[in-house]
DNA sequence: CATTCGTGAAGACGAAT
DNA sequence: ATTCGATTTCACGAATG
C-alpha cells in the first residue's frame, strides 16, 4: 500500500529532474575533450564529434510530441490519459470489476443482475487472469525496458522487442526457461532486425542471465517462433565502434568499403560480424594512416587480437584482389 | 617498452548422422 | 547423442619500431 505510494512519487520526482536538467543540458560539450556533441537518434546515443565518447546512451523524449505558445492552446492539444503502448503489460489499459453485488450508489443489485455481474466477472477474469502470464509480462517488459536503457536502444526496438516476447508467451515457450533469458533474447532479435545490432558480449553484459543460458535460450526462441533474423551486418557496428576508438571518418568509409568488398567474395560466411567489423575497423585506420592498436580494438569490440589480425589480413587481401580485376 | 605477427592447443558451435 | 569441421580464443615467443 505505501509501497505503491512511494514508488509514484519518487517517479514524479524524477520527472521533474529530468525536465529541469533538460534545459540545462541542451548545449552540452564532452566532458572529455570539450569537443562537439553530436546526438545520433537512429542509434539512440549521444557521442562526442572528437573523441567518441558516449555521452548519453539512453536518449528518451519524456515531453510532449506538440509544443503550445499559449495556455488555451496547451488545452486543446493536451490528450488524456496515458499513451497505450506494447511496451506496458497491460498496454495501459486495465479495468477491474468488483466482486461486491453493488452498484455505484452503493445499493444491492437485483438478482438478475447479480448474474449479469457474475458472468462478466467470469470473461473479465479470462482476459486477465492469465494471471501468471501477465505478471509475467509485467516483468520481462521492465527487463526489457532495463537493458535497452543501458544499451542506448530506440524505442521501435524495445517495441519489437514486446512483441517477440508476446508472442513467446503465447505460444508457452516460456516454461522451463527464465523469463530473463527469453526477455534477453528478444531484445537481442529485436535490435538485429532493427537493424541497430549490439554484441552477444553487449546483450550479456547488461542481462542477469548467464551468456550461455541466454544464447541456447536465444537459438530456441529463433527456432519456435520461426523468427527471420538475417545475419547481422558488419557494416552496422562500424559507426559505434568505430567512434569508441576515435575514428576519422576517411577511416570508417575505408572500413565500409573493405567489408563491401569482402561480402561480394563471400569472404563472410561463418564468420563473426563483429569480428569483421573489428578488422576493418583496424584495417581502415591503417589505410587512413592513423595509428590504433589492436588491442584498442579487441577492448572496445570484444574480440580477441587474434581474430582481428586475421580478418584485416584477408580482408586486405580481398580488396587487393579487387582492384587488380578491375 | 609497446606493438605486431604467427603458432599450436583447446573450447564452442553448427551441421550432419 | 555423437562426431566432424571450421572458427575463435588463449598463451606464448619472436620480430620490429
Amino acid at each position: 500500500m505505501s509501497d505503491t505510494r512511494v514508488r509514484t512519487s519518487s517517479s514524479e520526482q524524477r520527472e521533474t529532474e529530468n525536465a529541469l536538467s533538460r534545459t540545462a543540458e541542451e548545449e552540452e560539450v564532452c566532458p572529455e575533450c570539450e569537443g562537439r556533441l553530436h546526438t545520433d537518434h537512429e542509434r539512440g546515443e549521444t557521442v562526442c564529434a572528437d573523441c567518441g565518447l558516449v555521452v548519453e546512451e539512453n536518449e528518451i523524449d519524456r515531453g510532449p510530441e506538440w509544443r503550445a505558445f499559449d495556455s488555451g492552446e496547451k488545452d486543446e492539444k493536451s490528450r488524456v490519459g496515458a499513451p497505450t503502448t506494447k511496451m506496458m503489460h497491460d498496454k495501459g489499459l486495465s479495468t477491474n470489476i468488483g466482486w461486491q453485488d453493488r452498484d455505484a450508489y452503493g445499493n444491492t443489485l437485483s438478482t438478475r443482475q447479480r448474474r449479469k455481474m457474475q458472468r462478466l466477472r467470469t470473461w473479465d477474469e479470462r482476459f486477465r487472469t492469465r494471471d501468471h502470464k501477465e505478471r509475467n509480462l509485467k516483468q520481462a517488459l521492465g527487463e526489457i525496458d532495463r537493458m535497452a536503457s543501458a544499451l542506448g536502444l530506440p524505442d521501435d526496438v524495445r517495441e519489437t522487442a514486446s512483441v517477440i516476447y508476446r508472442r513467446a508467451l503465447e505460444e508457452d515457450l516460456l516454461p522451463g526457461r527464465s523469463i530473463e533469458g527469453v526477455a534477453t533474447s528478444a531484445l537481442y532479435a529485436a535490435a538485429r532486425q532493427t537493424g541497430v545490432p549490439r554484441s552477444i558480449d553487449e546483450l550479456a553484459a547488461v542481462s542477469r542471465v548467464e551468456e550461455m543460458e541466454f544464447k541456447r535460450t536465444y537459438r530456441y526462441i529463433v527456432r519456435k517462433l520461426g523468427l527471420e533474423v538475417a545475419p547481422a551486418d558488419p557494416e552496422d557496428y562500424v559507426a559505434r565502434f568505430g567512434g569508441q576508438v576515435d575514428l576519422s571518418e576517411e577511416a570508417k568509409q575505408n572500413a565500409r568499403e573493405l567489408l563491401r568488398t569482402a561480402k561480394a567474395q563471400e569472404l563472410h560466411s561463418g564468420k563473426s560480424p563483429v569480428g569483421l567489423a573489428a578488422g576493418a575497423i583496424y584495417a581502415g585506420a591503417l589505410l587512413a594512416n592513423e595509428r590504433i592498436t589492436q588491442h584498442d580494438v579487441a577492448d572496445v569490440t570484444g574480440v580477441s587480437e587474434v581474430t582481428i589480425r586475421n580478418r584485416y589480413q584477408e580482408l586486405l587481401q580481398a580488396a587487393g584482389e579487387a582492384q587488380a580485376t578491375a
